[in-house]
DNA sequence: CTGAAAGCGCTTACAG
DNA sequence: CTGAAAGCGCTTACAG
C-alpha cells in the first residue's frame, strides 16, 4: 500500500514477479500470456493504481493517442458545437484532445501546427473557415506538409481555401440557397442582405448562394441592398442600421450569421420596425439561442456536432486516401417566428 | 533540403557538426555555448524545420507543458467562458491545454484524472461545480491524491465540496445576496425563485444567498414561492409555468441560472405576463445572450474568463502552498431591462 | 509463452 | 565550454 510517488511498469512487473515485457503484454492485451501471470499483473496494476506514462508510450510506439484541435476562439458558438462533437467521438475512441486557439492570429495557427507536430498528435483538426492569403497559405501548407510527412492526418472543418487538407463541411452556398428558396416560397420579393467581410469565404459563400437563388427566381439584389459588417452582433446592428436609411420596400432581411441577425433584431426594434410584422429576418447557423430570441429566429441550422464527429472519424480512419477530399453534411432550414409570409402569400 | 521524415535532435546536431548535448543546450537556452556553434545549431534547426519531440522531452524532464482541463460539457456557456480564460493564459505561458469532458458522468471524471496522471500533465483544472456524494468524493480524492503525490497541482474552478483541492470561484451566495439587495432596493417585496436541483451546490448556494438577503430585509420567501427545475431553458419554463398557477402577488422572479431565466421569459410571455411591466425577472451568470434577450436580462455577471485565467496562474505558481485554499473573484450585478422598479419605488 | 535487451528522442549530471 | 553516456518509462523484435 505504500506506493512510490510514481508507479512504473517495472513496479508492477516486480510486484507480479514477471518481466516488464510480460506486464506490458497483458496490460496492452497483446499476445498470449499464461492465465495466472495475467491475473498477477492485473492485480498488481490495480493495487498500485498504475497509470502508464503516456509520454513513454508515445515515444516507444512513435505515435500518440491525442488529436489536436486548432480553432479561432472557443467562445465562438460554431466552434463550440464542432468541438463538442469532436470530444464526444474522441471519448468514444479513447482519444485525448488537445486544443489551441489562434484568437485571430494566422501566424499563431502555423505555430500551433508546428507545436502539434512536436507533440506527435495523431491528427490535427482545423476548425473554422479560412480566408484568402497566398503567402500565408503557402507557409501553412509547408508546415502541414512537414506534419503529414511524419504520418499525421489533418482535416479541416469548414472551407479552408488553398490548403492541402481533407475537408468536412456543410455547404454554405447550398444552405443559403435553400434558405432563399424558402423565403421566396413565402412570397418575399424584396430582400436585403447583411453580409460579412468578403475575405471570410464561408460568409462570402452564403451571400453568393443567396444571390444565386434570387437570380434563379428572377429577383433583384442590388448593391445598395447589401450591407457589410463584422460577423458579430455589433456588426449586424450597424449594418442593419445603415440599411434602414436606404432600404425602403424591403420585406425580408438575411443576415449571414445568427450573431448578426441578433444585432439586426435589436436595430430593427430600436427603429420601431416590427419583426416579422413589417420585416422578416433570417439568420444562418442556428446558434443555441436562436430559438430563444424574440421573435425566435428563422435560420439555416448547421450540423455542427455532426461535422465534428465526422471530422475525427475521417482523421482516424486507416488507409491514406487521396488528399483534398471534401465531404459535405447538409444543414437544414429551420422556420421560426422571425419570418412571416408576405401578404401576397405563397406563389 | 531533403529532410528525413522526422527530424530529430541528432539530425540537427549532425548538420551543425556538434554533439546532441550542445544542440540541446542552445535550443533550450541553457548554459553557455560558443557563439559560432550556437549559430550553426540555430541555422541547422531552422533549415530542417526541427520541432522537438514533446514526448521525449516530457520523458527526459519528467514533466510536461500541458495543463489538463476537465469539464462537464464544453457546450455549457459557463464552461466555455472559463476555458476561454484558461486558454488565453495558457497561450501566454506557452502551455498546451488538453481538455476532457465528462458529459455528466462522475465516474468518467475520475477516469480522466487517472488518464491525466498518465499524461503527466502539469496541472489539472476542474471546471464546474460539484455535488454531494461521499462515496464518489472519496474515490475522487484518492485519484487526485495519487496525482498530486507525483507533483501535480489541481485547482477547481467553482465549488467542489469534499474535494481536497485549491479553489478559485466566484461567490454564488454573495452574488445572489447582492442581486437580492438590488432588487429589494428597487422596491420589490414579493419574490419567487426558480431553483435548481438541491444537489448542485452552486445553485443551492444561490438560493440560500437570495433567501438570506430577503430575510435580512424582513421579507418572506415561503416554500410555495420556490419552484425547482432542471438548470436549463426547459427547466426554467416548466418551473415558471408551475409558479404562475399559484404565484399571485409576486412582482419579481429570480432564476438561479440565466438559462432558466430564458425559459421563464418564454413561459411568462406565453401566459401574457409582461416583463418587466407586470413581473420583473432576474437571472444569474450573464451568459453571452443575456443582453440580447427581449427584454435584456438583469443578472449577476460571473467573471468567467478571469476565473479561468486565475486558475492557471494558481496552478502553475511555484512553491506548494497549503491545500484547500479558496480564492474568490467577485461577480457584479448587471441591471438590464427585465427588471423595473415596483410602483412603490425605492424605499 | 516469457524474458533480456535494444531503442524511441530527449536532457543532464559527469568528465574532460 | 563541449561531448560521451546514462537514464526517463515504455514497447517490441529477437532468442530461448
Amino acid at each position: 500500500m505504500t506506493e512510490p510517488t510514481r508507479v512504473t511498469l517495472d513496479d508492477v512487473a516486480q510486484a507480479a514477479a514477471v518481466s516488464a515485457a510480460t506486464a506490458s503484454r497483458v496490460l496492452n492485451g497483446i499476445g498470449t500470456v499464461r492465465a495466472d501471470l495475467r491475473e498477477r499483473v492485473l492485480a498488481a496494476a490495480a493495487s498500485l493504481s498504475y497509470a502508464p506514462d503516456a509520454h513513454a508510450q508515445a515515444l516507444a510506439r512513435a505515435s500518440s493517442q491525442v488529436v489536436g484541435v486548432i480553432c479561432h476562439d472557443l467562445a465562438d458558438p460554431a466552434a463550440t458545437g464542432v468541438v463538442r462533437g469532436i470530444m464526444r467521438t474522441a471519448s468514444e475512441l479513447d482519444l485525448r484532445v488537445s486544443i489551441s486557439a489562434t484568437f485571430g492570429d494566422p501566424e499563431r495557427e502555423i505555430g500551433h501546427v508546428a507545436a502539434m507536430r512536436g507533440q506527435r498528435v495523431r491528427a490535427i483538426l482545423l476548425v473554422g473557415s479560412g480566408f484568402e492569403d497566398p503567402a500565408w497559405q503557402q507557409a501553412m501548407n509547408g508546415e502541414l506538409g512537414r506534419y503529414t510527412a511524419g504520418g499525421g492526418r489533418v482535416v479541416a472543418v469548414g472551407r479552408r481555401p488553398g490548403l492541402n487538407v481533407d475537408t468536412v463541411r456543410s455547404g454554405d452556398r447550398t444552405g443559403a440557397r435553400d434558405l432563399a428558396r424558402t423565403l421566396v416560397g413565402l412570397g418575399h420579393r424584396d430582400f436585403a442582405v447583411l453580409a460579412g467581410p468578403p475575405a471570410l469565404t464561408a460568409l462570402a459563400d452564403r451571400l453568393a448562394g443567396f444571390r444565386e437563388e434570387l437570380q434563379r427566381a428572377g429577383l433583384p439584389l442590388p448593391p445598395e441592398r447589401i450591407a457589410e459588417g463584422a460577423p458579430n452582433r455589433d456588426g449586424g446592428y450597424a449594418a442593419a442600421h445603415g440599411l434602414l436609411a436606404s432600404g425602403a420596400g424591403v420585406t425580408c432581411v438575411f443576415a449571414v450569421t445568427d450573431e448578426m441577425a441578433v444585432g439586426a433584431l435589436a436595430a430593427l426594434r430600436h427603429h420601431g420596425v416590427a419583426v416579422p410584422g413589417r420585416m422578416s429576418l433570417a439568420g444562418f447557423g442556428d446558434i443555441p439561442f436562436a430559438q430563444d430570441l424574440t421573435p425566435s429566429l428563422t435560420t439555416l441550422a448547421l450540423p455542427l456536432e455532426d461535422l465534428g464527429r465526422r471530422a475525427v472519424a475521417v482523421a482516424v480512419r486507416s488507409g491514406h486516401t487521396r488528399r483534398n477530399r471534401v465531404e459535405r453534411i447538409a444543414g437544414h432550414v429551420v422556420l421560426r417566428s422571425s419570418v412571416a409570409p408576405t401578404p401576397g402569400g405563397r406563389r
